[in-house]
DNA sequence: AGCTTAAGTCTACGTGCGTTGACTTCTTAT
DNA sequence: ATAAGAAGTCAACGCACGTAGACTTAAGCT
């Protein structure tokens, strides 16, 4: 038989310092604290004190654990998936429908609570933090761009990158950030279907053109 | 005749207080030294002793200039033009071609390295003082919303003064914070032709159509 | 049972920051 | 000539933060 030993804090316990009885979950509770600490305060103002209030725990807990705040960051927020990986998948497929495909898939991450703090923290942080905005560098310039010149076998695929990734993170800036409506409670659905043209047109159509984004037949 | 006075400071100068003879534009100073400041390392890491550092000055004249860092943040960071004013100047005209002139617009006076500073310096604030995201917000929801609800008689207009709005915030971070290449270093012609046809859809096109922004002809 | 290690708290050090108040020097108007 | 005020510096206060170290309690292995 298992026995649950519940920690309650009460005024009248003397024994405050140690170890708790029974498995804590206090390291899964400083991480998330730390994700929404992070993305809702960005870097500087999410503080280690307010990460371990937060946690219901001692400051010197959290750096116990993971070391120091940069450390704390780099160890939380790690994506929620492998673009080395999802965007072979995005790729393929009709040539026509690939803005759509990492619209909706672009969105549908953002939605998921956890990947949002995630995203939205790293690119919060990248305002402040440099080791974060290399972070935001590497990812969009660096891992994303050897998938689509593969993938698309297109020219410019450093700047077409670039591209969709400035999409990217002005939808997360305007969206999660500055919260303006009625962007920020755009339903998914429509998100996609808004953005999925400018990401077609970024990835395989054409860049120099004058035109209303109106690309040959055929072209996209 | 006019009659300059230098001033030098001298480890032989024993008056180092007191106010500095002739016109010093100590004033000017300051300010360009916070538009630096804030635009390259954002709200929180700007201090008061770097601007005054940078300015030649000590930090307590900032102060007495401009009260606080909150306040010397909103006094430096005024907008290089007027919304109200530019952008029925933009809407008008063909209509085929609104995007481009928008895109013309942003990237012209993003090339001008005060009104950068001070966009960048807003952009990255916004994500982390409140009243700077508070600035964003009004700025990008509200006052070009009148305008392109009022110039183009379109449906949507908030939503698509956001989507405007989200692609602008995006090219900021990835251009001028985050500094990914070969965005960061895209000749504004170049740039230009890649964001038009984006903006021109969010205007006037289509917004959920699924199609790869071919709008039916005459719609944008 | 006993020993090692992990989990956890407490106290406190040092630093950098925004801001204040007293003081000094120069400009300007009378 | 002189007084008022503007421009400017200096020294310091108080606060919040990241982090270190000593200490305590529970868990796990032999």
């Amino acid at each position: 038989m298992l026995t649950y030993t519940v920690w309650v804090a009460s005024s009248k316990d003397r024994r405050r310092t140690g170890r708790r009885p029974g498995a804590s979950g206090t390291r899964e509770a400083i991480t998330d604290a730390a994700r929404h600490q992070f993305a809702e305060l960005g870097y500087d103002r999410a503080t280690i004190r307010g990460v371990a209030t937060e946690a219901g725990v001692d400051p010197a807990l959290v750096v116990h654990f993971f070391g120091s705040k940069q450390r704390l960051f780099l160890s939380v927020m790690t994506l929620p998936f492998e673009p080395e990986e999802a965007m072979p998948r995005i790729l393929a497929g009709r040539r026509s429908e690939v803005g759509l495909r990492l619209a909706q898939f672009a969105v549908g991450i953002l939605e998921e609570p956890k990947a949002q703090r995630v995203v939205t923290g790293i690119i919060r942080a990248a305002t402040s933090e440099p080791e974060a905005a290399r972070m935001v560098r590497d990812l969009f310039a660096e891992r994303v761009v050897g998938a689509i010149a593969e993938g698309l076998a297109v020219a410019d695929a450093r700047l077409r990158a670039n591209l969709v990734s400035s999409q990217v993170i002005g939808l997360v800036m305007a969206r999660y950030v500055v919260r303006v409506e009625p962007l920020a409670s755009l339903p998914p659905e429509a998100l996609i279907k808004a953005i999925a043209p400018t990401f077609q047109r970024y990835l395989v159509g054409p860049l120099e053109a004058q035109g209303a984004g109106a690309p040959k037949p055929g072209a996209a």
